[in-house]
RNA sequence: GGGCGUGUAGCUCAGUUGGUUAGAGCGCGUCGCUGAUAACGACGAGGUCCCAGAUUCGAGUUCUGGCACGCCCA
């Protein structure tokens, strides 16, 4: 026998239940037990780091994470779940140095590298517990105990070994990159830093003569705001696809080319005539060949020319070179390109050295050291700070005659956050690329295979992305990474790379490990792990295979962690030193997700790394398909934030709503990929909308049951395990359905149904598509079959096969619905699923997650059902509507509604359940025509849909003919003839049936609604009979009312004593004695003067009356 | 500055290939039910579909140009 449903239900606590339930016996690993051996479904987990607390965006990644994987597995497939921990980079440092309370680079290296990078590794853990808490109780399965995690040896040696391909396949090369640069600190910073420094301030704004070679009297104005960087001049760069101006400026009695939109500009600046000479295109200027203001470089390599790859010589610099970043917002038109100090110059730089053949190109001209300060080269300003050069810079231009126009420049400019007057510049360090570039097409070609949602992902963010590669600059000058396992001669500079330590420890000579050594022994807790970072890899030495004699040392670099985490396909398992079987069968992944801002990161790394290393798989895309998740906002729409309080800890919402509420908001509510507003109320609201309903639904099944003795596990037999339809049907009392009455085959269909359109879109990674086929099933459960089937419930019959049927439909609905929602909301469906089979323990599955995904069985399908249920539902809203209208409460019996039908296709069905529409509206009977014309105006339009592309431009003349026609009798002709001929504009148009609709309205006069496909019009004319009925039924309601405030037992027996003077309420009561006795329990019902100050006064219709309900005696002793 | 996305009811959001009454939930209002009861149901009001042009017989939906917001990159 089922246990009874405790009254006030707390989500929260049965979640704990089923929590335990779940540790003590297992279940996860149960549920991949029972898939053993069946096709993979492919799970990536995209690892989190775990030194911060998560917070709701997490839940929502994981809450996704986990709805497919589980549904999968009940469809069959054996999908592990491996859990990962992202655990090097940046971030973890700075949060170390937080503690420490230090910051440079400096600062790290005096306090010592080996404590800095024991403390990184414990870091990483500090959250571990809060992230195994949430992940648990989330109902997010995964294995926690197998997860990998980046800093792990096995770890490092799959990266190192998949580095060391593409070392020796000269994908990984070393070159400049432009950084943004701590002089005074001597560091880069990351973006993240940068954008928190930035300032207003003005700098100068200088306007420079270039004077052209080739040109007499002629020269190019540059502009710039950073004069210090035109000793380091390589090129002037102009738009080609602007127009230049050549102007004559008579003070000077030079010729000048700028950009001919700016001539007015700066012609007001210097405030004087410039008359345009001639116009070209910026194309035209390319080429020709300038002198720069200084001549450090110049001098030696002013007249070097180099060998073009197309044939050829040219200079190597001082000349105009094409930018499309040239524009006229400012400035002149034509730009000063000094590579070394920005980032879209020092692109300017690459393209020209590419047009050159290998070696012959331009390199790289820096006048400037680290430290900020200009190299000796510089002669005029060596060793001096650049800011305080500029001035001086000026002067010799203004000397030189070069300086056309001077001003102050106010602009944002980036400072360092943590000494906020040193101003940042970019420079170039030597850093290590990975020649990504070379595999753009390959990148573009997999990202076409890959089905992204939502699907503008894939040419929009992330192609896009992939279209303007560039190398992947891989290494970072910082401490706790995976190190860059390229070890270099320290005589001849050549260099190879390791895949593993034990191949490190083969080398000949090799030296250095004793420094791992004494930290082991000095500190036997030290993680094994670490032997393979720095400082520790970076001592062991070995003899040069190059240079007799020489020794091959390690770079000092370590690598960004966003190639850790795109390795972890092959990472995860150690390959290919470990794991090689399980990667095959465990490549690609069928199914990744993580949010929106993982575009450039784990998605790129992740397709960049599979691309190059596995191009000769069948199958080199690292994932088929891939949820991208919109970002999270705060309650407030803005960006979350700790310090801000607008949102609701993760904790705290499982607290007072439980995880499947939380899982219900992030699946039902919006689709994944959109923007989400986490709002506590919205949250809070899943569970009167979709949770508690359906505990309702199951909570009525169940307390009937237990008192009418329906016992599903006394009477099923056989092989049991899913409790399916077909197993349900071994119980003798279980019919088929089609021997059961029509609304138990219609919720029966719906539910079969919703099986096949939840798997449609579960399949198509619609899970909120599949959750408002859910909640639309529930709702009819709720709202139409279990309110429109009380009464069968209530029936004393116990045995009655009609109440049985109704007992298996509903438990079978609740059954297969638990099912359903088991991957959406693990949790309630467990509860239902257990306690609904309590009996059943030891014969059915144990748990609702050890049970296969609902098939939809066609034969239990009526399409044609649901249509007419459909209809009826509609045709009872508008009565109530119509009702609405007139004022006319339910309780009030009419003698008629009159339904009027737009086609005549389900009528006779219709007919036939009349019964519904008079329980439903209170009326005595149901009158369905198809020809209204005594309520309604029909209005014929034309289908627009069949018509628009057969008559096009006629259709509003075809409109408004019809329009103008009599409908009916337009519809009588249709009818007759089966066709009929309009003419339009001269033309005579043939109207088939179906390429017309019909539209009725209601003729004033009558109380009506009007719907789609019917109007529904209200006899609103009372009889004294229909009024003393109504009066009865309020008298009844008052009395279950007083009842309820008395808080009897339904099956409580009662006397009610009534007083009214009103001649009309007595002849009621007199008519419908027995009724109101009946429906009311009452043992007696008469009249009296009621003294009591139990009284109860009461309205019936227009008038009140005064009513005493007592427990009546007889009813305590049954 | 570039790329991408978003803009629909008071709020949160749907709206599939263009088709003529633009939907849901919450909130609000009115009412009902009282044997699912610390529940439940019905009905209603509420919309310049950001703006302006264009394409089309027809545009919330397609195109162009704006505006606002967000994210990423510079």
């Amino acid at each position: 026998m089922f246990a009874r449903i405790e009254n006030n239900v707390s989500f929260p606590k049965l979640e704990q239940d089923v929590l335990q339930f779940w540790r003590e016996q297992n279940i996860y690993a149960k549920s991949l037990e029972r898939r053993q051996g069946a096709e993979s479904f492919v799970f990536f987990e995209g690892p989190p780091t775990a030194n911060g607390m998560p917070h709701p965006g997490h839940c929502l990644t994981r809450a996704i994470k986990d709805l497919f994987p589980r549904y999968q597995t009940m469809r069959g497939k054996l999908c592990t779940r491996k859990a990962g921990w992202d655990t090097h980079g940046l971030p973890v440092e700075v949060e170390v140095c937080k503690e420490l309370g230090i910051h440079s680079k400096e600062e790290i290296e005096a306090y010592g590298v080996e404590p800095f990078i024991q403390l990184c590794q414990r870091s990483v853990w500090r959250y571990m517990q809060e992230w195994e808490r949430l992940t648990e109780r989330l109902g997010f399965w995964i294995k926690l105990d197998e997860a990998y995690v980046t800093y792990h040896q096995s770890y490092v040696e799959s990266v190192w070994w998949s580095l060391k391909q593409l070392f020796d396949r000269g994908l990984l090369y070393q070159g400049h990159k432009i950084v943004w640069w701590w002089a005074q600190g001597g560091t880069a910073l990351s973006s993240g830093e940068v954008g928190q420094g930035y300032k207003k301030v003005a700098d100068p704004s200088v306007f420079v003569l270039f004077p052209l070679l080739d040109t007499p009297n002629t020269a190019l104005l540059v502009w710039t705001t950073t004069p210090w960087t035109l000793p380091s001049n390589q090129f002037a760069a102009v738009n080609p696809d602007l127009e230049y101006a050549t102007v004559y400026d008579a003070l000077i009695d030079r010729r000048l080319i700028m950009a001919k939109d700016l001539v007015e500009v700066i012609s007001a600046k210097i405030k004087r005539e410039l008359n345009i000479e001639s116009i070209c295109r910026g194309q035209d200027l390319i080429g020709k060949r300038y002198r720069p203001p200084f001549d450090y470089y110049y001098k030696t390599l002013g007249e070097k020319t180099g060998k073009l790859r197309d044939g050829g010589e040219q200079h190597i610099a001082w000349r105009i070179a094409p930018a499309d970043f040239v524009t006229t917002d400012s400035g002149s038109g034509a730009v000063h390109e000094a590579p070394a100090f920005g980032e879209v110059d020092f692109e300017l730089l690459q393209s020209e050295q590419a047009r050159f053949v290998e070696g012959q190109g331009p390199e790289l001209i820096c006048g400037v050291g680290p430290n900020g300060k200009f190299v000796p080269e510089i002669s005029d300003f060596a060793g001096k700070w650049i800011k305080d050069a500029d001035k001086l810079i000026v002067r010799q231009l203004k000397d030189k005659g070069l300086l056309y126009y001077q001003e102050q420049y106010l602009h944002d400019y980036p400072f360092c956050w943590r000494a906020d007057n040193d101003p940042l510049i970019q420079y170039p360090r030597k850093s290590w690329f990975i020649r990504t570039t070379a595999f753009r097409d390959k990148m573009l070609e997999n990202n076409r295979l890959i089905q992204w949602f939502p699907e503008h992902i894939r040419d929009g963010r992330f192609g896009n992305f992939l279209e303007s590669n560039v190398d992947w600059a891989l290494s970072r000058e910082r401490y706790w990474g995976t190190p860059l396992p390229i070890w270099v001669c320290d005589s001849s500079g050549k260099m190879e790379a390791i895949a593993s330590y034990a191949e490190l420890l083969d080398k000949p000579g090799v030296a250095g490990t004793e420094v791992w050594e004494a930290a082991k022994q000095a500190n036997p807790d030290l993680v094994d792990d670490l032997k393979v970072h720095k400082p520790y890899i970076d001592h062991i030495t070995y003899d040069s295979p190059f240079v007799p004699g020489a020794r091959m040392r390690r770079v000092s670099e370590v690598i960004d962690c966003w190639y850790d985490s795109g390795a972890m396909p092959f990472a995860q398992w150690g390959y290919p030193q470990s794991g090689s079987e399980v990667f095959q069968t465990q490549f690609p992944a069928d199914f990744i997700s993580e949010a929106l801002d993982q575009t450039r990161g784990w998605f790129y790394s992740l397709v960049a790394i599979s691309t190059m290393l596995f191009e000769d798989k069948p199958f080199p895309r690292p994932f088929r398909n891939c949820i991208v998740l919109g970002l999270m906002l705060g309650e407030d729409g803005q960006k979350m934030s700790k310090s801000k309080r607008n949102y609701r800890e993760p904790n705290e919402i499982f607290d007072r709503y439980g995880a499947d509420a939380l899982r219900w908001y992030f699946y039902a509510k919006q689709p994944p990929w959109t923007e989400i507003r986490y709002r506590e109320q919205t949250i809070k609201d899943s569970i009167p909308e979709f949770i508690l309903r359906l505990w309702n639904v199951f909570s009525f099944f169940v307390n009937y049951a237990i008192s009418d003795g329906f016992d599903p596990a006394k009477e099923l037999r056989g092989n049991l395990y899913d409790l399916t339809h077909a197993e349900l049907r071994s119980a003798p009392s279980c019919r088929p359905t089609t021997e059961r009455g029509e609304i138990d085959r219609w919720i029966l269909s719906e539910l079969n149904r919703l099986a096949a359109d939840v798997t449609a879109r579960m399949d198509a990674y619609d899970s909120y598509g599949a959750c408002q086929r859910i909640n639309d099933f529930v709702d009819g459960l709720s709202n139409w079959y279990v309110r429109r089937n009380r009464e069968r419930f209530w029936s004393p019959d116990k045995e009655s096969a009609d109440k049985l049927d109704a007992y298996w439909t509903l438990y079978e609905c609740l059954l297969t619905l638990s099912k359903i929602i088991a991957p959406f909301v693990p949790f309630i469906s467990e509860t239902i699923w257990r306690r609904l089979t309590c009996d059943l323990a030891d014969r059915v599955a144990e748990s609702v997650h050890l049970t296969d995904f609902p098939a939809a069985d066609p034969a239990e399908i009526d399409s044609t059902l649901s249509e007419q249920m459909e209809l009826i539902r509609e045709i009872a809203s508008l009565g109530r509507a119509a009702r609405m209208e007139a004022k006319l409460k339910v309780r009030q019996p009419l003698t008629r509604v009159t339904v009027a039908l737009n086609s005549k296709q389900h009528l006779s069905w219709l007919q036939a359940h009349d019964a519904i529409l008079r329980d439903e509206l209170n009326v005595k009977a149901v009158k369905f025509i198809a020809d209204a014309g005594e309520y309604v105006t029909y209005q014929v339009l034309p289908n627009f849909k069949v018509l628009g592309p057969k008559v096009g431009k006629l259709l509003p003349a075809l409109k408004s003919k019809l329009g103008e026609t009599k409908g009916s009798d337009l519809l009588i002709a249709l009818q007759q003839q089966g066709h009929v001929n309009v003419a339009v504009d001269g033309q005579t148009i043939r109207l088939e049936p179906e390429e017309i609709q019909v539209r009725m309205t209601p003729k004033p006069g009558w109380m009506a609604a009007q719907g789609h496909s019917c109007v529904v019009v209200l006899a609103t004319e009372l009889t004294t009979e229909l009024i003393e009925e109504g009066i009865a039924r309020d008298i009844i309601r008052s009395i279950q009312d007083t009842r309820k405030k008395l808080a009897l037992d339904y099956t409580d027996r009662i006397r009610v004593y009534l007083a009214s003077d009103v001649e009309e309420i007595q002849r009621a009561v007199a008519h419908w004695a027995d009724y109101i006795k009946g429906e009311t329990l009452a043992d007696t019902l008469e009249w009296a003067s009621i003294e009591s100050p139990e009284k109860v006064t009461c309205e019936v219709g227009d008038y009140t009356i005064d009513l005493l309900v007592e427990k009546s005696l007889q009813a305590q002793r049954v």
